[in-house]
DNA sequence: GTCGTTCGTTTACGTCTGTAATCATCAATT
DNA sequence: AATTGATGATTACAGACGTAAACGAACGAC
């Protein structure tokens, strides 16, 4: 099943760091989202029912952990996007950004330098 | 607000061509999502109520436009994603799919003269 | 041993989504 | 005029989502 945004925020906090407690992801979360405690415990479950996070006990508590690999998380959401606006092709958006003037001076050494080590691989 | 991801499916067919009857969306739409008529006209009203088309009276029906510019909606989604998962940097997009294997040889080809163009640009 | 504190579990509730069924309206047909 | 067919509008309903409050169990402080 699909993660939502909400939960998506949770597993970032999980992916920079993990295993940690519910009260230690609030700690980090908190903040800029301003969610209260049940809100996060209500997540973090619902993350568990996805099989999206595991959790071990450690005495009165659990620790949480990713189960699902961020970058397994990152392909499916990048691959949906591409597909579904670009056509399948990297070319169009990148050249999308190009256009939106998002491409960076350093965007742009850092592709010129990626397409260059592409070319090595496969003379 | 947001347009989900069903709302989209029809855009996509009124930015393909417009403005369109309810029938003519369906008959493009229905083979592959397998729609009832009912459902075509709930996600137009949907979508009017949101703003994203407009319908324009023709007789005893409406012909459906959109309103929001296709650019501007992949615009929004495109940065979403680019924000969530590579901080907002285009290069390590690229590198995601680099990784992947998902990069063609007309993507690499084009992605090469993009760059060039964007060197002529600025000098 | 009782009481508050700390966790997790269960339940809640309004909104959004996907997917329609039903109702209302009006034009064409009998 | 009454009926039928087309079209849009209203209503429905289950499941997901965002956001939590309420409940319950257990551990530590008295």
């Amino acid at each position: 099943m699909a993660i939502s945004e909400a939960e998506a925020v949770i597993m970032e906090v999980l992916w920079r760091s993990s295993p940690r407690s519910a009260e230690d992801i609030l700690a980090e979360v908190g903040p800029q989202q301003e969610w209260q405690e049940g809100t996060v415990k209500s997540l973090l479950n619902r993350l568990l029912k996805k099989k999206a996070v595991k959790a071990e006990r450690d005495g009165r508590r659990y620790l949480y952990a990713p189960r699902l690999p961020r970058e397994q998380y990152v392909s499916q959401e990048s691959k949906g996007l591409l597909d579904r606006l670009f056509g399948g092709r990297v070319a169009p958006l990148v050249a999308h950004f190009s256009e939106q003037r998002k491409l960076s001076k350093k965007d742009i050494a850092e592709l010129k330098k990626l397409l260059e080590e592409l070319d090595d691989e496969q003379p």
